[in-house]
DNA sequence: ATGGCCAATTTTATTGGA
C-alpha cells in the first residue's frame, strides 16, 4: 500500500500537476493540504476521473484538508470535534488502515497568539488520536506538522535557532504526540541522511540550493513500522513549472 | 552583485505562508 501527503499550496492552480502525480505515481491514498477552496470549488470530478474518492474538508481562502483513495473511504470525521473553525484535519478508514490528513497550524512568530493556538492545536490531537486508534492497529497520521523535528531536518540550524518550526515547544509537542500515540517517524525509518527536505522556500533560490525544511511526515504505528517497504520525498515535482513549494512525501508499506 | 516568492482576497495593497 502506497500512502503520500502533499501540501498542494492551492489545489486549483495546481490542478494539472496534482493530476499529473497521481497518474504517474498511482498512490492508494494521497492526503492534500491547504487546499485554498470550499467544498464546493474542489474539483471532484476531475479526480473521480482519474479513479479517486476525495474525502474533502475545505474552506475559503486559506486551509482545507483532503484525503484522495482509490478505495472507498469508511469511518470519516472533520476536525476534531471541539469547534475549531479553521479546516486542518480530516480522517477516515481506506482499506482497513486509519488515515489522518493534517495541517498543523504555522505558529507566525514566537510567542503571537498564532503560536499559541499552534501549540494548543497539538496538544488537542495528542487527545484526539487515541480516539480513533489503538497503537496496535494500522494507523497513518500524515500532512503538514509545521515542525522540523531534529537538527537534520533544517539546512541550516544554527539560523532556525529559536525560530518558528524549530523553537523547542514546538519539538516538544511533536515528540509528546508521537510517544502519547504509539507514532514513529516512517520517513526517518528508511531515510537517514541530512539534506532531506519536503519544503523550499520560493525565495532566494531556496529550492535550487537546497535550503530547505523537513516539515511535511508520515507518522505511523508499529504494524505499519515492522511492513515498511520504502519511503522518500519526490523532490521531481517541486522542479517543474508553477510547483507548490512542498514536495509530496510517501511510503509504501504492507 | 550571478539575484528578485506565491496565492487568495481585502485587488494595484494586504495577509498568510514557513
Amino acid at each position: 500500500m502506497k500512502v503520500a501527503t502533499w501540501n498542494v499550496n492551492s489545489v486549483r492552480t495546481r490542478l494539472e500537476q496534482l493530476l499529473g502525480w497521481l497518474s504517474t505515481h498511482q498512490p492508494d491514498v494521497l492526503c492534500l493540504q491547504e487546499l485554498k477552496c470550499t467544498d464546493e470549488q474542489f474539483p471532484a470530478l476531475e479526480l473521480s476521473g482519474l479513479g479517486y474518492h476525495a474525502t474533502v474538508f475545505g474552506q475559503r481562502s486559506y486551509n482545507g484538508v483532503a484525503i484522495l483513495s482509490k478505495e472507498k473511504p469508511e469511518q470519516v470525521v472533520r476536525n476534531m470535534a471541539d469547534g475549531d473553525e479553521q479546516a486542518r484535519l480530516v480522517a477516515a478508514r481506506v482499506s482497513g488502515v486509519h488515515v489522518v490528513g493534517l495541517y498543523a497550524p504555522n505558529g507566525q512568530e514566537v510567542d503571537s497568539e498564532a503560536y499559541r493556538y499552534k501549540l494548543e492545536w497539538y496538544r488537542r490531537l495528542t487527545r484526539f488520536l487515541p480516539t480513533r486508534f489503538a497503537p496496535t492497529e494500522r494507523a497513518v497520521v500524515c500532512g503538514d506538522f509545521n515542525v522540523a523535528p531534529t537538527d537534520l531536518d533544517v539546512w541550516d540550524p544554527r539560523l532556525f535557532h529559536g525560530q518558528t518550526l524549530f523553537t523547542a515547544p514546538e519539538r516538544a509537542a511533536f515528540e509528546e504526540l508521537k510517544v502519547a500515540c504509539g507514532l514513529v517517524d516512517a520517513v526517518r525509518l528508511k531515510r537517514a541522511e541530512a539534506g532531506l527536505f519536503s519544503w523550499w522556500d520560493y525565495r532566494m533560490s531556496g529550492f535550487k540550493k537546497n535550503r530547505g525544511l523537513r516539515i511535511d511526515h508520515l507518522l505511523v504505528t508499529a504494524p505499519v513500522a515492522q511492513s515498511l517497504q520504502d519511503a522518500g520525498v519526490d523532490k521531481q515535482a517541486r522542479e517543474g513549472k508553477q510547483p507548490s513549494d512542498h514536495a509530496p512525501v510517501w511510503i509504501e508499506f504492507g
